[in-house]
RNA sequence: GGGGGGGUUCCCGAGUGGCCAAAGGGAGCAGAUUGUAAAUCUGCCGCGAAAGCUUCGAUGGUUCGAAUCCGUCCCCCCCCA
């Protein structure tokens, strides 16, 4: 498809939009008016992670060109569980846990939309209010009465479920389609949106809606769907070693989340400036231009952790993620003064109290993160993959002395090439 | 309601009485190389310094000895009605 619709055309430049209906309608549809759309996101733990991301971003990305976007937080349809393109049946989580995940993530997706008292003001909506009414009789009757149990079981994001051996699905996670479908349904009818988009495991919940909407309301509403985000080495987009990487800086560093980024491979780093920042489509090419003639390091892999902290953590986040990431990764440590060390720990760098005068390099390992037994512990110093205070120990016996620390009362010990913890002598 | 097949260490998946802490693959970690990238090569990959200890859905047995056999329970899948 050519999009006619500026907004269009800059998703589609940044490589956004995996499926759409009716486009030229929808281009002509956007091209008209401030509407309204909304995205869902379903309270499945009480932080959102960077896969929430993209949707995140293109609600705003809509507010921008002038359009009305609501942030569904799934406060019904997170009691159910989406069924869409997952491997196996998901436990269900308790009223009371799942409300309590949807005001954490209410107050996060509000981070990302301006909530101003101009015409295309961003809203929050919780599912729960409307689902919540509906008694089993009317839903059956008013909503079920369309759906077609034929034409559900041979959805793509279901398929997996009822045909693979050893996996199944239970009625709850089926009906989940209905929910979300009656969602746009009454969002359409309470607040006349017109567009649902959506993470593209989302197709068929979202082509559900606007079927439903078309039959309960008898109105043309439109979906669009944003593409998964993959890497090119084919593993999973958003883990590290140490997990998830989550919106909320309480579960995820600031240091940390910019380290995340700065991590990505050169294949990926100029699709996820298109995805996952405001830089113009141009900037990025000039950007991707540059890096090519220079040898060494790209800068891609920078302006990317740069954008997305920034715009995650605030300005505030981004400084203590370059603090640490300068004062650990360019120079001499032992240059840092004891005010830096003692900002470094409040900044996110992971760190741990010590007791006492002196610690076997194990004890230490072990007391943090840095290493999970002794026997991990022994073999990381005998590798040679262990510094203190930036000088390499292998001695596998070695003590720290609390006398050696930085200003008496700092040692920081890298393990690996990118792994720091730092321990403060009390 | 009836019949059948399963639940193994992070994941997939072998293993049907000792040779099993448990094949193989993936993921992960470390080293070399590098750009805190990719690719490649090497090593590690239940805990423990070791003796040894704990693990194969849960529990109780049989046995000198069980992931493997028997009883009970929980969970899942398929087929027929």
């Amino acid at each position: 498809m050519t999009a006619t619709n500026e907004l269009l055309k800059d998703l589609q430049a940044r490589g956004l939009i995996a499926q759409c209906t009716a486009d030229e309608e929808l281009a002509e549809h956007l091209s008209t008016g401030c509407r309204t759309l909304y995205c869902g996101f379903d309270p499945t733990a009480d932080s959102l992670h960077i896969g929430s991301l993209v949707p995140l971003l293109v609600l705003k990305r809509f507010q921008q060109y002038g359009h009305k976007p609501l942030a569904l937080v799934g406060g019904a349809t997170g009691l159910i569980g989406d069924p869409s393109f997952k491997a196996a049946e998901r436990q269900l989580n308790t009223t009371d846990v799942v409300e309590g995940w949807v005001e954490k993530i209410k107050a996060q997706v509000s981070a990302f939309v301006d909530f101003n008292d101009a015409e295309n003001g961003a809203e929050v909506v919780n599912n729960l209010d409307w689902i919540g009414q509906i008694d089993a009789i009317s839903f059956l009757r008013d909503v079920g009465k369309y759906f077609s149990v034929n034409a559900m079981i041979q959805k793509e994001s279901v398929k997996q479920r009822i045909e693979r051996e050893g996996s199944g699905i239970s009625y709850t996670e089926f009906s989940y389609m209905l929910l979300q479908s009656y969602d746009f349904a009454a969002l359409n009818r309470d607040k006349n949106c017109t567009l649902q988009i959506g993470g593209s495991d989302q197709w068929g919940n979202i082509t559900g809606g606007t079927e439903l909407t078309r039959r309960m309301n008898k109105n043309q509403v439109f979906g669009l769907t944003l593409p998964l985000v993959t890497k090119a080495d084919g593993t999973k987009f958003g883990k590290t070693e140490s997990g998830t990487i989550w919106l909320d800086e309480n579960k995820t560093s600031s240091y940390a989340f910019y380290q995340f980024w700065l991590g990505t491979a050169d294949a990926d780093v100029y699709k996820f400036l298109r995805y996952f920042t405001f830089l113009s489509v141009e900037e990025i090419a000039a950007i991707e231009e540059k890096d090519k003639t220079i040898q060494g390091r790209p800068e891609g892999q920078q302006v990317l952790a740069r954008e997305v902290t920034r715009l995650v953590r605030g300005e505030e986040g981004l400084a203590s993620a370059e603090r640490i990431t300068n004062a650990l990764f360019s120079g001499d440590l032992t240059s840092l003064s004891e005010s830096d060390l003692a900002q470094l720990a409040l900044d996110g760098l992971p760190s741990t109290q010590v007791e006492g005068d002196e610690k076997s390099l194990v004890e230490l390992l072990t007391a943090s993160e840095l290493a999970k037994s002794n026997k991990m512990a022994r073999e990381f110093i005998g590798n040679g993959a262990v510094a203190v205070n930036g000088e390499k120990v292998a001695e596998t016996e070695a003590v720290i002395n609390k006398a050696d620390a930085l200003y008496g009362k700092f040692t920081l010990i890298k393990r690996g090439k990118k792994l720091f913890n730092l321990y403060v002598w009390q």
